[in-house]
DNA sequence: TAATTAAATGCAACATTGTTGCACTTGGAA
DNA sequence: TTCCAAGTGCAACAATGTTGCATTTAATTA
């Protein structure tokens, strides 16, 4: 806990409770916590500060968003690439359509995405399928 | 538009004057249509219908959506390859930070997306940057 | 340790996106 | 022309997200 505080206060952000509480969930929970969980695990912070705690933390490099479709919107700590000079993530999001666990990733080979005569600034890969848990279940059942 | 008709007609889809409608626009759209466009080019249909319209176009495999952020829904018209049964693209997703527009791109060459020990159903690449339209105007200017 | 203040929070109000139920209307086929 | 499943409009609702303003508090400093 003192190191998340440390954290907050290196990024010039005061650590209050519910920073602390947020920063705290994220970091713990398995995989990306849906916004949901957010709001029902500090369902006695207001609604706003939740935003605005969510905000300060994603412009201060300390946690990174994604979103699958229109659904929920995740949350899951950043690598120390980031900072609130803006985000550095070389990995890709999965969900997994069995478990429903949103997780950060590393593929086998980064790919080389180049579009001829276009100049690309951001990489946003999001992917969906069995993760390796649940597909080791289905082996062993079967 | 009597091709339009014809293609909702296949899909056992009647050719009412709302789908006609949100089809062309989607079609005769310089890149993908931001859904506020929609809502605004189409004011005098109920929103109700508007997003059950734009429902049963996506299900049906004619139109497809994507998404940056917490941002603007954008649709773009389907490839043949997509049916009631499922859509099939292989393109990615632009946006250009400079015009704005979102458009549906082929990369250079398909990348190799895989994660060890885990089962990937479906890949969504979103990218941002400067498309190749602003980057000719750039480069003439100076 | 107490005082200070910029930053953070809570509250109220609002905007947008999206959904559901139900009554009414209509496209397309017989 | 008739018919009816499919589509539409309306009302009500729910969730996410934002802004302005008054109040509170974390961290500094005296």
């Amino acid at each position: 806990m003192e190191e998340l505080k440390d954290l907050l206060n290196q990024r010039n952000l005061k650590a209050t409770p519910a920073r602390l509480q947020i920063l705290s969930l994220v970091q713990n929970y398995d995989g990306a916590v849906p916004f949901g969980e957010i709001q029902s695990h500090l369902g006695e912070l207001d609604r706003t500060t939740i935003f605005r705690t969510i905000n300060a933390l994603l412009q201060n490099g300390l946690i990174h968003k994604t979103q699958f479709g229109n659904a929920e919107t995740y949350f899951a700590m950043c690598p120390k690439t980031c900072s609130e000079q803006g985000h550095q993530h070389q990995h890709v999001h999965f969900k997994c359509t069995n478990c429903e666990v949103v997780s950060c990733e590393d593929l086998s080979s980064n790919p080389r995405i180049e579009i001829p005569n276009f100049q690309i600034d951001k990489v946003d890969i999001i992917l969906t399928g069995v993760c390796n848990r649940c597909l080791v279940v289905q082996v062993s059942v079967n």
